[in-house]
RNA sequence: GCGCCGUUGGUGAAGUGGUUAACACGCUGGUUUGUGGCACCAGUAUGCAAGGGUUCGAUUCCCUUACGACGCCCCA
């Protein structure tokens, strides 16, 4: 049999519905905060991420898809955002364009050849703003913001943000330099992998699941104590709209984030959901001020986020998060003969076409099979056609629910059906506020006695 | 790149070095000549991830590969 490439997924089903309604709530919120969509290549130069990225860790070297086409170009498929986007706005001059900053923000499928585990896979999806052209800390409290509102308009509760400074690059520097001294004549007292990452990356020690607990770690140099006065300036200001914008947050001086490229703000956005394996992230960024120069374009000021929307999914779920997602069709066509069938089939794309959602039969089932059927697929109501009702210009309609029965003459079947499914509709409206009326509490936000139905 | 555990039908799964691989759900048909969801009856894997080895004989033991799960490294 041939199967799916190791790390990939299909999503289809309950499943694929969450994610098209995570998406929408993307989009809308976008939208609101005036980002625009930016669709870059799924596959770039391999040189932009090389020099995007920085040759310093792991991820280039080993991590990413890279291949060379039929005209011996290197290509890599991107691991990503943040740099296609960085050079669409250098090559396309978007930093000529009088409108500054630019914000934009994207979503797609991005590759990274590691060993899968809990939440992280070969072929994932994220989605992600930045803002080119801007260093106003205004704008790191808006990306922030508007991350943490997404999360929000989603019905996620458990998050937890976690904001840091790395500083300017002479503040970076600085800090990196104090760590290693620090370290250094402990060095026997860390873990192995600990001992490594002493000179190749230092800044991941703090990270450490091992040594979390060694009181080293507690007592290491602070990336907020080497920040110079303006960094630190800056840091505040970020901290201070932030609290305007009532974002809480929490300054962990341990969120390095692993790329050379980020300098000042960076923070990551944590699922405090029960279930999570060891990647519980939901998504992160930072301050990139020197990438754009990095590949080639003028100094421009950025800042971004990325998100992964198999977590978020995986988070919803986890924290079964109530999403109104409808699996119900409105009606469901039974027939039983040929002349029937054609009916059946002429009428569905009547009613369709008049904003019903409609199911007929497709594989030959008996009546009884087709009962089912329509209970399987939570039909609303069932038109069961008979030759005889159809010759008198009559179909036999059945509220599924209350199994009442009704002949309906085909003249005014859709004004009919528009009549009795619209108040089903604002049945289903009114059980989904009262859900959320109040906040499992017992207490109405309506005032008055609280009807709602809690498991707990 | 490293470690650990897995892979039996449409699904959940039991099981064994040896003629017919439990059980349940589901599905299909019948009892019910066009109104089911209950009940009863019947049907439903030429096969136990793939390849190789040990063996008289392997789904069961060993090896390799693929994929899944979880963790480490790394983390964009």
């Amino acid at each position: 049999m041939i199967q799916k490439p190791k790390g990939c997924n299909d999503i289809y089903g309950r499943e694929a519905k969450i994610w098209k309604y995570v998406e929408s709530i993307i989009d809308a919120t976008m939208e609101k905060y005036n980002y625009n969509y930016i669709r870059t290549p799924i596959f770039e130069s391999t040189e932009l991420f090389h020099r995007g990225i920085g040759e310093s860790t792991d991820i280039v070297t080993k991590e990413t898809y890279d291949f060379v086409d039929r005209g011996g170009r290197k290509m890599t498929l991107r691991p990503e955002g943040t740099a296609g986007v960085c050079r669409s706005y250098v090559e396309n001059k978007m930093y000529g364009d009088p409108n500054q900053p630019v914000k934009v923000y994207y979503n797609g499928t991005m590759y990274r050849y590691e060993r899968p585990q809990s939440g992280r896979d070969r072929e994932l999806t994220q989605f992600g703003m930045e803002v080119l052209g801007s260093d106003d800390p205004i704008t790191d409290a808006e990306v922030i913001s508007l991350a943490v509102n997404i999360y929000k308009m989603l019905g996620l509760k458990e998050i937890k943000v976690n904001i840091n400074s790395l500083g300017d690059k002479e503040s970076r520097d600085m800090y990196r330099k104090a760590l290693i001294d620090y370290f250094k004549p402990h060095i026997d007292e860390l873990c192995e992998d600990c001992q490594e990452r002493l000179d190749k990356n230092p800044l991941r020690i703090l990270d450490c699941k091992v040594d979390a607990d060694n009181p080293l770690l507690k007592n290491a140099p602070k990336t907020i104590d080497y920040l110079n006065e303006e960094s630190k300036k800056r840091f505040e200001q970020v901290k201070e709209y932030l609290d305007i914008l009532q974002i809480k947050y929490e300054v962990n001086p341990n969120i390095v984030r692993g790329l050379d490229y980020y300098s000042h703000t960076v923070f990551e956005i944590e699922a405090k959901v029960k279930g999570f394996g060891a990647n519980n992230v939901l998504g992160g960024g930072g301050r990139y001020n020197q990438l754009c120069s990095e590949i080639g374009g003028p100094e421009t000021a950025c800042i971004g986020f990325a998100s992964g929307i198999g977590r978020l999914v995986m988070a919803l779920e986890l924290e079964e998060v109530p999403l109104p997602i409808s699996y119900d069709v409105d009606l469901y066509l039974m027939y039983v003969n040929d002349e029937e069938k054609k009916y059946a089939l002429y009428l569905a794309q009547e009613l369709r076409m008049a904003g019903f959602v409609v199911e007929t039969e497709y594989t030959g089932r008996s009546l009884k099979g087709q009962f089912k059927q329509a209970d399987r697929l939570g039909a609303k109501y069932l038109a069961i056609l008979n030759s005889e009702d159809l010759n008198n210009n009559e179909v036999k309609i059945r509220n599924n629910k209350t199994k009442e029965e009704e002949i309906i003459s085909l003249d005014v079947l859709i004004y009919y059906l528009d009549e009795q499914l619209n108040t089903g509709y604002e049945d289903i409206n009114e059980e989904m506020l009262k859900d959320e009326c109040c906040g499992g509490d017992g207490h109405c936000k309506h005032g008055g006695e609280c009807h709602c139905h809690h498991d707990e």
